[in-house]
This record gives structure tokens, C-alpha cells and sequence, in this order.
DNA sequence: TTAGGGTTAG
């Protein structure tokens, strides 16, 4: 392999390899790599298992044939083998090889340890955490991550608070756990202990953190952490702006994203994506179309997420037809081809726009196998419009998911939308003879740095009598200044 | 070779 004249050695093709981004490429070095006979030195086919693995299924095939004939493997060999299998998720056949390894280092107990809590299988990690020759840091972090991914908070706050050395990950691990449940008090007293430790928040730190306020709607969280960035004249990459743009829009404060939005000096084609999804999220269609214009005019080329936020501008919006116009020349003016999650915005648009009978269509002749959550957008529109006979064609259909609990709900609340309560029992029953249950769905405020969450029948919050009799003044309320008809469907959509 | 990271259809 020559590249200017410069012919490549053992100690350039690692390099090489980092740098391919595609199947193709690797097995191209591989091959040229055979021929000039650079297998004596074991770090090359180690670097090959590595890289292989990077591609999925099929790239951790030929690292498992290349792994196979290799006459000499060290440590490094067995966990770049270990690791690349657990990266397509065969944690057994990962455990198996572990359990052949001729000899082990922290990074092979550290791999597997991950692997069990990437499953969830937090009690086979635990026990294996338990009885571990050594641990290090990362062995302490994955397992606090493992508990704060199950939202076990107490066990990953217990481990936490044993750590014998903390670094910024864990930190950030903890915060973020906090901050992505809604404990917003425990979050922000972490950052400030963080900080008074003499932590500083680095660009991987606030964007994770960030990420977890845009999920639970942590606002206090996000602006703690935004005033931190200040104070510290910090100047943001263009990473944290797009975090910090995504967290107050997410959090409901559309205003500050789009200052924050305004004030980037530099932005890339995900600043723009965000900023136009929010808009379209928040119903402000024409806003975003305008966040569309704009970035075309500076010469930014928009990609499949932008058409995902501009179809989703034109549902909320309401503009079918600028929707259905785009959706048929993006591929031509742009060209950006129409994936599935474009025909799930245009079916969200045409059912949304009372256009069924074409959403329907859509879904039959569209080059994709629809998904469950193509045909949870149409029972949508179906339930939206009251479209019962519809609605009943799409649950007949053999790919609708059945093991989706919200499938069952929707359709059950089709029938009860259209008074058909010989049709919701069936579905109820249905769904108690497969044995599927639904997770109840939960609304959430934030108020004074904590975030309540409500859901049906959960009579568990201390102030719920006065809660209760605010939410009867509003049904009450209601029903005074909307049609009799809505305000029914209100006041049962708000029980 | 092991732990955290921004946008994506209901």
C-alpha cells in the first residue's frame, strides 16, 4: 500500500485502520497487509480484530475468522475479541470466550462486567463486580452506570459514595443518572460538591448531563449548569451550544433556545436540525420552515434529519400540502432519499390533516415493511378522526407489534373515543390473555428544582387532595368555554 | 483493548 510515494509499515497500518469506514476497507488493508507479511508484530492482527469489529455482525464474523487462525494471541487479542462481541450483543459467546481466556487483566474483567450491565443483567454484573482479582475506576463506574440505568438511584448513590477514587466520568455518571430521573435537588448538589472538589465540567460532561435534563425536563439542572459555563467564560464548543439549545427546548423554554441558537457563532447541520425540530415540536411551523430558509441561504446542505423536522413542522402546522411538495422533491432538489422516518411524517401528516384513506395508501405502497410505530402513527390518526372500521384493518394486520403495550391502548382508545365499549373490553381482555401490561404513562412539572411526576390512579403525592380539587375547578372551567363534545373527551383525557 | 457525550417519525 504506497501513498504518495510513502509505503506503508506495521506501524502505520493500526492508523490506517482507525481511519476506514466501511467493511470494505478493512478486509482491502487486510488483504494488502497478508501479502507484505506484517503478522510477525501482534499488535497489527489485533488492531485488524479491533477495527473488524467496529462493523457489526459481519465485521465481528471476520474478526472472530482472523481470531481463529491467529498462531499467537496476548491479552490484547482475547479482549478486542471479547469486546467486539459484545458490541453486537452476543454476551454468551463473549462470557465464553472469557471464560477460555488463558490470563486476564482488569480491562477483560472491566469488558465483560459491561457487558452484563449493557443487558441489564445487573445481578450476574454485581456478583461478578464481588468476586473481581481487582477493580479500578472504570469497574466502579460501569457498575454505578448499571444502577442508574435500572433507576435503582439508591445502589448507584450507595457504590458511588464508595468509590475509593472519583474521576469526572463518574461524576458526570451520578449527575446525569439524578438529572435524567428528575431528582433535580440531588443533581445540582452534586454538581456544586463536584465543583467544590475541584472538578471542572469538560465538553463530554455538560453534554452528557445536558442530555439527561432534555429528557426528564430538568430545567433547573440545565440552567445550573449553563450558569456554570458562564461563569467560568468557558467558550462553547459548537456541541454544548446544540445541547444546550436541544435542553431548554426540550425543557419547554423555547425562547432561551433560540437565543442560545442566536448568540453561536459558529453552527453546524445538527444547530440547525435542532433548533427547526423545536420549533416544529412546539407547533410553531412557520418558524421553523423560516429555520429551513435560513439555513439553506448559509449554505449549510440539509440532511435526513432535517426533512424529518420540516415534514414534522408541516403536521403540526398543518400545512399538508407544502408537507406532501417537500416530501416529493427532497430527493430531487436535495437528495435526500425518503427513508422510513419520512413516510412516518408523512403518514403523521396526512392522518393528522384527516386524510386516511391516502395515509393508508401510503403505508401499502411505500418501498419500507412497516413498523410498529408506522402503524402506531395511523391507530393515531385513527383515534384522532374516530375511524373505528380503520383503526380495526390496521390492528388485524399481521406486522402491527403485538407486544407493544401502547398499540392495545390506542386501540382501546379508538373504541372508547368512538363509544364502542364491547370493542375496548375486547382489546382489554386481549391484552390480559397475552399478558401484555401497559406502563403507565406519566406527566411531569418542575417546580422549585423538583419535578412531580403523576400517574393514573397515583394517589401518592402529599399534596394530592388539593391537586385533585384544582384539576375538578379546571373540568369545570372547561366545560364553560369549549363545545360540550370536547370538553368531555378533555376532562376524560385529563383522567 | 475497559466507564459518561448534541438532532431523528406515534
Amino acid at each position: 500500500m504506497q501513498w504518495n510515494g510513502i509505503v506503508a509499515n506495521s506501524l502505520t497500518y493500526p492508523f490506517l485502520l482507525k481511519a476506514c469506514h466501511c467493511l470494505k476497507m478493512v478486509e482491502m488493508i487486510h488483504t494488502q497487509m497478508e501479502k507484505n507479511g506484517f503478522f510477525s508484530d501482534i499488535f497489527v492482527p489485533n488492531a485488524l480484530i479491533d477495527n473488524y469489529s467496529k462493523f457489526g455482525a459481519l465485521g465481528v464474523k471476520a474478526a472472530l475468522r482472523l481470531f481463529m487462525v491467529m498462531g499467537d494471541r496476548d491479552v490484547v487479542s482475547w479482549n478486542s475479541m471479547v469486546g467486539g462481541l459484545l458490541r453486537v450483543g452476543e454476551l454468551r459467546e463473549a462470557r465464553k470466550l472469557f471464560d477460555e481466556m488463558p490470563e486476564r487483566n482488569i480491562v477483560s474483567w472491566n469488558s465483560i462486567l459491561n457487558g452484563y450491565v449493557k443487558e441489564g443483567k445487573l445481578e450476574e454484573a454485581f456478583e461478578l463486580f464481588e468476586n473481581m482479582p481487582q477493580r479500578n475506576i472504570v469497574s466502579w463506574s460501569t457498575m454505578v452506570m448499571g444502577y442508574s440505568k435500572a433507576c435503582d438511584m439508591d445502589m448507584a448513590r450507595a457504590l458511588f459514595d464508595k468509590m475509593p477514587i472519583k474521576t469526572l466520568v463518574p461524576w458526570t455518571i451520578i449527575i446525569s443518572g439524578y438529572a435524567e430521573k428528575g431528582f433535580a435537588k440531588e443533581a445540582i448538589a452534586l454538581c456544586d460538591q463536584m465543583l467544590q472538589d475541584g472538578f471542572e465540567l469538560n465538553d463530554g460532561a455538560i453534554i452528557s448531563i445536558l442530555a439527561a435534563c432534555a429528557e426528564s425536563g430538568s430545567l433547573a439542572v440545565g440552567v445550573k449548569v449553563h450558569d456554570s459555563i458562564e461563569r467560568h467564560k468557558v467558550r462553547c464548543s459548537i456541541a454544548v451550544c446544540n445541547a444546550l439549545v436541544n435542553m431548554y427546548a426540550k425543557c419547554g423554554s423555547l425562547d432561551r433556545a433560540w437565543s442560545v441558537f442566536n448568540g453561536m457563532s459558529k453552527r453546524d447541520v445538527v444547530s440547525w436540525n435542532v433548533m427547526l425540530h423545536s420549533f416544529a415540536v412546539h407547533g410553531h411551523g412557520k418558524e421553523a420552515l423560516h429555520v429551513f430558509k435560513r439555513m439553506k441561504k448559509e449554505g449549510f446542505n440539509p440532511d435526513r434529519v432535517t426533512f424529518v423536522g420540516v415534514l414534522c413542522a408541516c403536521s403540526h402546522a398543518g400545512l399538508i400540502d407544502e408537507g406532501i411538495q417537500c416530501f416529493y422533491t427532497m430527493e430531487k432538489d436535495y437528495g435526500v432519499v425518503p427513508g422510513i422516518e419520512h413516510y412516518g411524517c408523512m403518514i403523521d401528516l396526512l392522518g393528522r390533516g384527516g386524510r386516511l384513506k391516502e395515509a393508508f395508501m401510503l403505508v401499502h405502497s411505500m418501498p419500507f415493511e412497516p413498523n410498529a410505530i408506522i402503524w402506531g402513527t395511523l391507530l393515531g390518526a385513527c383515534r384522532l378522526h374516530g375511524a373505528t372500521e380503520l383503526a380495526e384493518k390496521v390492528r388485524d394486520h399481521h406486522k402491527l407489534d403485538h407486544s407493544d403495550p401502547g398499540n392495545y391502548s390506542v386501540l382501546a382508545s379508538i373504541f372508547a373515543a368512538a363509544g364502542d365499549w364491547d370493542g375496548v373490553s375486547t382489546v382489554r381482555l386481549r391484552m390480559k390473555s397475552i399478558g401484555v401490561q401497559k406502563p403507565s404513562g406519566a406527566s411531569s412539572i418542575e417546580i422549585d428544582n423538583e419535578v412531580h411526576e403523576f400517574t393514573v390512579f397515583d394517589r401518592s403525592h402529599p399534596n394530592f387532595d388539593s391537586i385533585y380539587q384544582m384539576v375538578h375547578r379546571l373540568a369545570q372551567d372547561l366545560k364553560r368555554v369549549v363545545h360540550p363534545k370536547d370538553a368531555t373527551l378533555l376532562v376524560e383525557a385529563m383522567f
